[in-house]
RNA sequence: GCGCCUGUAGCUCAGUCGGAUAGAGCAACGGACUUCUAAUCCGUAGGCCGCAGGUUCGAAUCCUGCCAGGCGCGCCA
């Protein structure tokens, strides 16, 4: 808001001083406010001057000095203004200027920081969509954090937000499934057979074996094998399916709906989706198989979508479901993917171009692996072995609340190392406690606040926030003034991240305030005012762990 | 070989639109609890921003080339 004032103040000056002839042009480059690192330079600083150089054919000084003569400054903004390197413009802010911040969050409360950016718009993430044919791992619990955190920030940010988990329940994998479910049940039922390399070696299909020799008995050995496999397959996947809800259930992740890739095949959508670009002629046969001109849309190759066999691939399914997604009518689709996926990302593109999406429409967020480490050595994650440490593992140990504040502390292209014994730890290690602990403590002053005084929260506007003077306090109101500008940035480029390191320096602000001030003095108004300016930082605090699905504690 | 991602303090990581003297936490060292929670705070120390060029008033940030690590290059998913 200051921000807005101050920028329109200078283009008002640059304009003065070209009508009263000071600078030769009116071709003025875009205002750019930056809140400066060192204090020394001000509370905003511009590089209107420097930038405009070129244009005005005068030394970057000399522009800044017409800038500065021709301010005015009707509401008193601005105590000091100073030119400074090789033009630079500080502002030096008035510090009670920063003061309506407070009132601003305590009547926006639950909403305060929500910028409107989605206008309306229907946004779809999609994320996880892990196969059901084993348990969830870490990886995609990074996955399943940044995608519902992002999911959350839109929310927050005017779009209408769906999140969506696609069940690859059709095609070879699930097949492999069954059998591999049908040989361990034969190995119980104690015959001799071979356990082949390419089927499931996990112990967890051992255990769903287990449950099925025990409901079925020696029954299940009656039936043909194809049909047993195929049974086997539809409970197994269904079994683990469960488990998956359930881990993402314990990690806070919920989806509004489970899409399942079978039902694109029973509802003719994969082979009305291949008809679709053949008629826009996009298709053509090449030794027995169907290929899509992916070529003709950046990709760099054409690719199959149905197999000499007959078979459709998973791409062509993939197709049927991105265009059943825009006739959803999603203006926007989000698919998170392991960077693994990220060869995948052209020819899915290709696809779209080729449904008449524009590119805006189409994101892909791919995040990169996740090494699990314990005291800093790598945990053994030998899938052969059947030996890996689940994601279901992971939080039991960790908690909930680290380990999604830790996949929010990176940003998502960047590979994370998740280190067990640092995430347990309940120390500044592990931030989330240090951001939590900002609500805590707070909910423990309000609380003293109400036994000594019950009237002194009740009405925030009889409070004389004037008495806020302190450097650390003025610190805190500018810091959460740029809560708003934070959060449209982060949801722009869809990155949680960001948040969770402005949430870490608010903190910051908050401890040293807290361990320099009292906010319960024997001054009763000034008490007052403090109690308003922690409870303001207690929403924000709040606000921005909401977005990211962490609790926010009233007790630690 | 080609493509994508990453490379910033001993370690784990931030760094927006190119801005002024490079930012945290951990680890190290020295301090602060009779107080609203010490899961906290204050201070010290720590840098060839992978390397080399280029663009310009100015580069960790943009461009080119190289180096290192990870991932991907199927009629698999």
């Amino acid at each position: 808001m200051i921000k807005q004032h101050v920028k329109q103040m200078v283009l008002d000056a640059a304009r003065t001083a070209h009508a009263a002839g000071v600078l030769a042009s009116d071709d003025f480059p875009d205002i750019i406010l930056e809140e400066p690192k060192i204090g020394a330079h001000g509370d905003l600083a511009t590089n209107f001057a420097m930038a405009g150089a070129a244009a005005q054919k005068m030394a970057p000084r000399k522009i800044a000095e017409a800038v500065v003569d021709h301010i005015t400054d009707p509401d008193g903004l601005i105590e000091k203004t100073e030119i400074a390197g090789p033009g630079f413009i500080n502002f030096f802010i008035r510090p009670s200027a920063w003061l309506p911040v407070i009132q601003e969050i305590h009547q926006q409360d639950m909403a305060y920081g929500t910028e409107n950016l989605g206008d309306g718009q229907k946004v779809q993430v999609e994320f996880v969509s892990a196969n059901p044919t084993g348990p969830l791992h870490i990886g995609h619990g990074r996955g399943a954090v940044v995608g519902d955190s992002i999911a959350a920030l839109l929310d927050f940010c005017g779009y209408r937000v769906e999140r969506e988990y696609y069940i690859n329940d059709a095609g070879r994998q699930i097949l492999t499934l069954g059998r591999s479910v049908y040989l361990r049940c034969c190995q119980l039922a104690g015959q001799n057979v071979e356990f082949p390399e390419d089927a499931y070696q996990g112990d967890y299909i051992k255990d769903i074996a287990r449950s099925v020799i025990a409901e079925k008995g020696q029954s299940l050995f009656d039936m043909p094998r194809d049909k047993a496999e195929e049974e086997l397959a539809g409970q197994a996947a269904e079994q683990i399916l469960a488990g998956i809800r359930q881990d993402l259930e314990n990690l806070g992740v919920c989806f509004d709906r489970w899409y399942s890739e079978q039902t694109l095949y029973d509802t003719g959508k994969v082979e009305a989706a291949i008809a679709f670009l053949k008629q826009k002629d996009l298709i053509y046969e090449h030794e027995g198989a169907l290929w899509f001109c992916a070529t003709e849309f950046g990709d760099e190759k054409d690719r199959v979508v149905v197999r000499q066999n007959g078979q459709t691939t998973y791409f062509a399914s993939d197709i049927a479901y991105h265009l059943e997604k825009y006739e959803r009518g999603y203006d926007r689709v989000i698919d998170v993917w392991g960077a693994d996926h990220h060869g995948y990302v052209p020819r899915l593109t290709a696809a779209i171009s080729a449904m008449g999406r524009q590119s805006s429409q189409f994101t892909v967020i791919l995040t990169q692996l996740v090494n699990l480490l314990r005291k800093g050595r790598p945990v053994s994650m030998s899938t052969r072995a059947g030996q890996f440490v689940t994601l279901s593992d992971v939080i039991s140990e960790v908690g909930r609340d680290a380990a999604r504040f830790i996949f929010l502390t990176r940003h998502h292209e960047s590979p994370l190392d998740f280190d067990l014994e640092v995430a347990k730890a309940k120390t500044n290690d592990n931030p989330v406690y240090y951001v939590q602990y900002v609500h805590a403590r707070i909910s423990s002053i309000c609380k003293k606040a109400a036994d000594e005084n019950p009237d002194a929260q009740k009405s925030p506007e009889s409070a004389d926030l004037q008495r806020l003077s302190e450097a650390e306090e003025i610190a805190l109101i500018k810091k959460m003034g740029k809560y708003p500008e934070v959060l449209s940035g982060a949801a722009a480029l869809m990155e949680p991240h960001r948040i969770a390191y402005y949430l870490m320096d608010l903190a910051a602000l908050f401890h040293a305030y807290y361990n320099k001030h009292r906010v319960l003095t024997d001054d009763t108004k000034l008490s007052t005012a403090r109690l308003h300016l922690v409870v303001a930082v207690q929403k924000v605090i709040r606000n921005g762990l909401k977005l990211l699905g962490v609790s926010t504690p009233e007790i630690m």
